[in-house]
DNA sequence: ATCGACATGTTATGATATAACATCGTGTTT
DNA sequence: AAACACGATGTTATATCATAACATGTCGAT
């Protein structure tokens, strides 16, 4: 499941692993912090590492949080459009979606605007279902 | 046009002036350098105008520039959902547009995992239709 | 072997944001 | 007026997030 993908490199095996056992997202000191043990001593060592997983889609960077989540697509990158994350303010918990609706209408109003999107992101805060109920 | 609301304090006001003069978003601290000939001399002040100024809807803020712009909206924060911001990275130009598509599929899919939505956030980082014909 | 390309290591610094506590202003209660 | 409450403000220090600059290591291609 978690198996390394096989042309990572030490370093982003480490930091893609760090965030794939993660039940929410990291920040780049976080994981700094849990790689020490590995020999890690310097925030760059992490950013670099978040970089070239981000540049092939392993990962994704929360921007309301500054945070970092592995991927949640089994299959890599499609065709799909914007992802959308959703983010729970008390457990931490984030479930990523593609919606096609929201991508397509992303895109109708930015053509209507000649506006050439290079990113798109979409974050939802709040509060999941189970910490609704129970708190 | 700019006439400074009635009940906003002089911080607030100073800040939310620098905020709808500047024709780009604004970092708490390039605000705070703007200020300085005003008395300002530290981070918190900007920070705690701007804070009031979010509780109102006057300003809002950027996640992925760390940077806070003003409310292009004459009429003040109606029944509207996401607000959606087009960003040019590289003129710096920000558009702020309301589209009930977006909203009403954000809350379709919130409401189909029971998430109770706190905010939501829209923005689109790339090329303005000027900036990629001139450039 | 050496060269190039890229990953890595290391130190320092820049940029963004908040904690903690003191003071001031203003309206209200006594 | 004195005492108080409350919110805005001022101030210092510190926490948190991110990158610049430069040195070193690794490894394949020639």
């Amino acid at each position: 499941m978690t198996a390394p993908l096989p042309d990572l490199t030490k370093n982003q095996s480490l930091v893609f692993k760090a965030l794939t056992e993660a039940d929410a997202p990291l920040s780049a000191y976080t994981i700094l912090d849990k790689l020490r043990k590995h020999g890690f001593r310097a925030p760059l060592q992490v950013y670099r590492a978040l970089d070239k997983l981000m540049e092939r889609g392993l990962i994704h960077r929360l921007e309301s949080l500054n945070a970092f989540v592995a991927c949640q697509h089994k299959h890599s990158h499609s065709q799909q459009g914007a992802t959308v994350f959703v983010i729970c303010g008390t457990c931490g918990d984030v479930n990523e979606l593609h919606d096609q609706v929201i991508s397509d209408q992303i895109m109708r109003r930015a053509v209507e605007q000649k506006f050439q999107v290079e990113s798109a992101m979409v974050e939802l805060r709040g509060r999941c279902s189970g910490c609704a109920a129970g708190n």
